[in-house]
DNA sequence: AAATTATGGTTTCATTTGAAACCAGTTGCA
DNA sequence: TGCAACTGGTTTCAAATGAAACCATAATTT
């Protein structure tokens, strides 16, 4: 019988972290779906454009930033911007460039949304030493860049 | 001017976390999609049945191992089936269940693909010293338990 | 400056996805 | 035994998604 090596998946990191990951962004999500009629892909959106408050991003760097393609991108705004929860204008200088800021409508999802975020990501690192804590976020930095963007 | 406390993305777990694995997945499936006509779902399915070879799994435990909802099971088998990558047979005491079995095709997939994932493994794995790939493994282990199953 | 090429963003269309309904078979229990 | 509740798996239908075509504006070339 020949031997297929098969993936020790229970320790392949891809795999691992394909799984965590899931189970983190569906956690949270859950916590605010229903609840506020947000999908994550508007909650992903909202997060950014809170991000970086003030500069008044476009679309496009939105998409940058949360690394979604710019149809999905758009169609969030479309309904964030029709729900009031962000502010479409048109750039000044380049009438192709929207500008895009939170309402306050906008404001107040996220300072209800982002507390719920960070519980979840702090119940996460409770179980890490302070050591782990530091460990893992220089892994993170050394990781991200071994992998191109889409 | 309120303080809104957003969240810090780059700092942010779960963000980093999405974002990472996102990539992962992303990058090992351009490898294998077009070759082998080959769906992310399904390369799922594979892996898990190589790596529990011989118990023949039941669609519901490759679920349970991919974590992926049964439906999306239940489809990638259809296809996998008609392509003769996995042999289903009827469980003997229950005639519900299925017995999943990966073909000499299905094989022969998984002996190309796997080392294809486990390459961009490795290739994250090097950028990190031997202390911090051991640190990650034990952070992994302690983080998956805290984030319940969907 | 006209013509070409590139960019931000939206729309279209075909495909993928997920929730709920469903079917067949099994288990629990009166 | 017979009936209710449950489980493994598939189907259906509506919604989410992505690739490519598209529109308007900007930048570049000639």
């Amino acid at each position: 019988m020949t031997d297929h090596a098969p993936l020790e998946l229970e320790h392949f990191l891809p795999y691992r972290l394909s799984i965590l990951s899931n189970r983190v962004s569906l956690a949270i999500a859950r916590a605010y779906q229903d609840r506020f009629d947000l999908s994550m892909t508007e909650w992903r959106v909202i997060a950014v454009l809170a991000r970086y408050d003030g500069h008044g991003l476009s679309a496009r760097e939105v998409a940058g930033h949360t690394e979604m393609d710019k149809v999905a991108v758009s169609r969030a705004l479309t309904r964030l911007v029709a729900a009031k929860r962000v502010a479409r204008r048109t750039h000044d200088g380049d009438k192709r460039r929207s500008v895009l800021r939170l309402t306050a409508a906008g404001w107040k999802i996220h300072d209800a949304v982002a507390p719920l975020a960070r519980a979840h990501e702090r119940k996460m690192l409770a179980t890490l030493s302070a050591e782990e804590r530091r460990a893992l976020q220089g892994i993170l930095d050394k990781l991200a860049p071994v992998v191109e963007r889409p």
